[in-house]
DNA sequence: CACCGGTTTATTTTT
DNA sequence: TAAACCGGTG
C-alpha cells in the first residue's frame, strides 16, 4: 500500500484510491497527473488484486502510453507488455484486427494516414472531374475528416465546398473499403460500429474492462467520447483527467465541452481538483494564472506551488527577427556557462517555420540543439515508398500503395497510362493489379508490357519475402525494383538511404518483438505500428537544446523556456485574432507554454521581421500585457522605449549593429576564401570551397557531412 | 514522359 | 522567402 501511495499529496491520494464509480480529475499543469494516473493503476493490480487484463487506460500519444507502462512496470516489477495501455486509435486496431470481419474488412487491413487520404482525394477528385483551383484538396481533407467525425457538419459548409464534401464524403470512404484501408477515424468509428450492432462483442469488452481511464480528456473529440461511453459498462469504473486550460486541438476536432458532459451523462461523477503544482516557481505560476483568466467560462483553479517565487520572467524586444535569435542563441550560452545543461533548455514558438533561422543560427554558433517534429520520419518520401512496396507484398490489390509506385523508381509509366488504366479497372470493377493482368486489357502494347513487367516484379517479390528475413528482403527490393540505383543520381540520396537503413533497423527490432507470429502477419503489426507512431522514436539522452512547437511540448517540462515570436499576429496567429473562440485556444496554448518552464521563462519578440517575404511590424502579443508588469523584467529594446523616444531606438540600432561587427572582426578572424580553397573545420573536418558568395560559402565536406552553407568568416573554418 | 520555369500560397498536428 | 504546384515545351 505504501508503495502506491508514496509521496502524494491527499488529493493525489483520493484520486488514486476512490476507484469505483465515476470519478474526474481536474488536474492543472504540473500537478502530477501522469503520477495519479500509473499510481491508480497499480493500486488495482497490487491492492485490489484486480487482473491487468480487466483494466483499460487510454492516452493521447503513444509516448504517454509507453511512459505509463514503464512506471507501472517499475513500480510492480511486472511485465506491462500485454496491458490495454495505449491510444485511442492503438486500442481500436487491437480490437478491429480480432472483429473487421464482421463489419466487412478483411483482418489484414491496413491503416493509413492523412498524407495518404490526401493522395486518394486528389485521385478521386481527378476522376471525378473536380476542379482543384475551386477548392484545393488539401482545404478539402481537412473539412472531410472533420465531416467524418460528425456528419451533421456537412449543412453548416457553404457551397462549392458543401457540394464537394457531399460528393467525396462516400466516394472516400468507398475507395477505402474497396482497397481494404482505414484511416485514423475510421478506427474509432469503426470500433463503435462493431459495438453497438454486435451485443455479443460489446458483452465481451464490458466484461473484460472493469476499469476505464482515460488521460487527456480535454482534446477527446466527439467520436472518442461516444466510444468511451460504449466501452464503460454498467458499473461505471471509469476514470478520467484532464484540465481544460491545456485544451489545444480543438482545430482537429477536441470538444472542451466533454468535461462537462461528463458529469451530465455519468451518474454521481465525483470531482477531484488537483491544485498544486509540483513544477514552477510562483512567478511563472502567476503569469500562467493571469494569462488564462482571460479566458471565459472556465472552472477557477488555483494553482500555486512550495518552490518560491524564484526570478522575474524575462522579456526582451529585438529590432529584427535575426537579433531575436541570436539574443536566444547568446543567452543560451551564458546560461550553459552557469550550470544548466543544453537539455534543460527549451525554445517554443507558434509555427514550425519559426525554426529554420534558430536552426541557422545556432548551427553557425556550434550550439547543440534538436528539433522536434519536423517531417516525422514515416512521412518521408523513401519510407512511404518502402512501406508502399511492403503494402503490396500483403495486398498487391491495394490500388493506391501500387499507384505511389507502380513508377517509383521511374519505369516509363505515367500519369496518363496510370488515368487510363484506373478509369478501366474501376469500369471492370477490379485491382489495377488484376486489370493489367487481364487478358483483354485495352491498354496500347508499350505501357501495357511496361505494368506487366512491374506486376512480374511485384510477384517476385512476394515469392522471396518468405524466404528471407526483413532486412534481406529490404535489400532485395531495392535491388530488384531499381530504387538503390535511382538513390544514387538523387542529390539527397544519401540521405535517403540512411533513413531506408533506419527502416531495416526498426524491422529488425520488430521481427525480434514479434517472434512467434507468421511472416506476413508479422509485417501486417509492423505496417500497423509505422502507421500508428508516426512520431519517431527521439534520442532521450541527446544533451541538446529542444526546439519545437508549442503543441508538441505539451506534457513536457524544462528549467528554462523561451518563447519567441510573442508578437500580435504571430501569436496570437493573424487568423484567430478575429474570433474570439480563437483567441481563447490561443491564449491556452500560451498557459501550456508557460506553465513548461519550472525556473526561467523568457519571453522574446522583434520590432520587425521577415515574414513571407516581406518586412513586416508587429505590436506585442496581447498576451504579454495580461501578465502584470512587476512580474517582468525588461531588456532589449524594451528598455529604451522606456526611457526615450523612437530616435533612440533607431540610434541603438545602429550601434547595436556596428557592435556586433566590431565583435566579430576582433573576435573572428577573417578568413579570404575563394573558391577551390582547402579549409578545415571544427566540426565537419576537412572540405573544399565550392563557391563563395558575399560573406557565405558553400563547402563540400567528406561524404557524410556533404556540401554545407556556411559564413565565410566563421571562427570554427580555417583556411588551410 | 520528363523537365524547366513561372505562379501561387503560406497554422497548430497526434493518431 | 521558399516550397509546392501547374502548365508548357522538348
Amino acid at each position: 500500500m505504501e508503495k502506491v501511495l508514496e509521496n502524494l499529496n491527499e488529493m493525489q491520494q483520493k484520486a488514486v484510491l476512490t476507484t469505483e464509480g465515476p470519478v474526474m480529475a481536474i488536474a492543472g499543469a504540473g500537478s502530477g497527473k501522469t503520477s495519479v494516473l500509473t499510481r491508480r493503476i497499480a493500486h488495482l493490480i497490487e491492492n485490489l488484486g484486480i487482473p491487468h487484463e480487466n483494466i483499460l487506460a487510454i492516452t493521447f500519444t503513444n509516448k504517454a502510453a509507453q511512459e505509463m507502462k514503464e512506471r507501472i512496470g517499475a513500480l510492480l516489477k511486472i511485465s506491462t507488455r500485454n496491458m490495454w495501455i495505449s491510444t485511442f486509435h492503438s486500442m481500436c486496431a487491437r480490437i478491429l484486427r480480432e472483429h473487421s470481419e464482421l463489419l466487412g474488412y478483411d483482418k489484414h487491413f491496413q491503416i493509413i494516414d492523412d498524407d495518404d487520404t490526401l493522395q486518394m482525394i486528389k485521385s478521386i477528385m481527378k476522376q471525378a472531374n473536380m476542379d482543384i483551383k475551386l477548392i484545393n484538396p488539401n482545404q478539402l481533407k481537412t473539412h472531410l475528416l472533420n465531416v467524418k467525425q460528425d456528419p451533421n457538419l456537412i449543412e453548416a459548409y457553404q457551397e462549392p465546398l458543401k457540394e464537394y464534401l457531399r460528393k467525396i464524403y462516400p466516394i472516400y470512404q468507398k475507395k477505402l473499403k474497396e482497397n481494404n484501408l482505414m484511416d485514423f477515424e475510421d478506427l474509432l468509428l469503426l470500433t463503435i460500429e462493431l459495438l453497438k450492432n454486435y451485443e455479443n462483442v460489446r458483452n465481451h469488452f464490458h466484461k473484460m474492462f472493469q476499469y476505464v481511464l482515460v488521460d487527456e480528456f480535454q482534446d477527446t473529440n466527439n467520436v472518442q467520447y461516444n466510444l468511451i461511453k460504449l466501452l464503460v459498462n454498467r458499473n461505471q469504473n471509469v476514470f478520467i483527467v484532464g484540465d481544460e486550460d491545456q485544451s489545444i486541438y480543438a482545430f482537429r476536432g477536441a470538444n472542451i465541452q466533454n468535461i462537462k458532459n461528463f458529469s451530465k451523462d455519468y451518474n454521481d461523477v465525483e470531482t477531484i481538483l488537483l491544485e498544486q503544482n509540483y513544477r514552477s516557481t510562483n512567478t511563472i505560476l502567476d503569469a500562467a494564472n493571469q494569462i488564462i483568466k482571460g479566458n471565459k467560462n472556465r472552472i477557477k483553479k488555483n494553482l500555486y506551488s512550495t518552490k518560491g517565487d524564484g526570478e522575474k520572467i524575462t522579456f526582451f524586444k529585438a529590432y529584427s527577427g535575426r537579433d531575436e535569435v541570436e539574443y536566444v542563441a547568446e543567452s543560451i550560452r551564458s546560461l550553459s556557462q552557469n550550470g544548466y545543461g543544453y537539455k534543460d533548455i527549451a525554445v517554443l514558438y507558434r509555427a514550425n517555420s519559426m525554426s529554420r533561422l534558430f536552426e541557422e543560427v545556432f548551427m553557425q554558433k556550434q550550439l547543440p540543439y534538436k528539433i522536434y517534429g519536423n517531417t516525422s520520419f514515416f512521412k518521408r518520401k523513401e519510407i512511404k515508398d518502402m512501406v508502399a512496396y511492403l503494402r503490396l507484398i500483403i495486398n498487391p490489390h491495394d490500388n493506391y500503395a501500387y499507384m505511389r509506385v507502380v513508377n517509383e523508381p521511374k519505369r516509363g509509366i505515367g500519369a496518363k497510362t496510370v488515368d487510363t488504366l484506373s478509369v478501366h479497372a474501376e469500369e471492370a470493377g477490379i485491382s489495377l493489379y488484376d486489370m493489367v493482368n487481364d487478358a483483354n486489357n485495352p491498354l496500347k502494347p508499350s505501357p501495357s508490357k511496361k505494368l506487366k513487367a512491374f506486376n512480374a516484379l511485384l510477384d517476385l517479390l512476394s515469392s522471396h519475402f518468405d524466404q528471407l528475413d526483413f532486412n534481406q528482403f529490404i535489400d532485395d527490393l531495392l535491388d530488384k525494383t531499381g530504387y538503390f540505383e535511382a538513390l544514387k543520381s538523387d542529390d539527397k540520396g544519401d540521405v535517403r538511404y540512411e533513413n531506408i537503413l533506419e527502416l531495416k533497423t526498426m524491422l529488425k527490432e520488430s521481427e525480434k518483438t514479434y517472434l512467434e507470429a507468421d511472416k506476413r502477419e508479422l509485417l501486417m503489426y509492423v505496417l500497423e505500428d509505422i502507421a500508428l507512431k508516426s512520431q519517431e522514436e527521439q534520442e532521450e539522452d541527446y544533451e541538446g537544446v529542444a526546439l519545437m512547437t508549442l503543441h508538441a511540448a505539451k506534457g513536457l517540462e524544462f528549467k528554462v523556456v523561451f518563447i519567441v515570436g510573442v508578437e500580435q499576429g504571430m501569436f496570437p496567429l493573424y487568423r484567430s485574432l478575429d474570433n474570439a473562440k480563437e483567441i481563447e485556444e490561443e491564449r491556452r496554448l500560451m498557459y501550456v507554454g508557460v506553465t513548461r518552464a519550472e525556473e526561467l521563462l523568457y519571453f522574446t519578440n522583434a520590432k520587425q521581421r521577415q515574414h513571407y517575404g516581406d518586412l513586416v511590424m508587429h505590436p506585442d502579443s496581447m498576451f504579454i500585457k495580461e501578465i502584470k508588469p512587476e512580474l517582468l523584467k525588461l531588456e532589449g529594446l524594451n528598455r529604451e522605449r522606456e526611457q526615450t523616444s523612437s530616435r533612440y531606438t533607431q540610434e541603438y540600432r545602429q550601434t547595436k549593429t556596428f557592435k556586433a561587427k566590431q565583435s566579430n572582426l576582433k573576435n573572428y578572424k577573417q578568413n579570404d576564401l575563394n573558391k577551390g580553397d582547402k579549409v578545415e573545420h571544427k566540426a565537419f573536418g576537412v572540405g573544399v570551397v565550392v563557391s563563395v558568395v558575399k560573406d557565405q560559402c558553400v563547402i563540400a565536406f567528406s561524404k557524410e557531412h556533404g556540401l554545407k552553407t556556411l559564413m565565410k568568416d566563421h571562427p570554427a573554418i580555417k583556411k588551410l
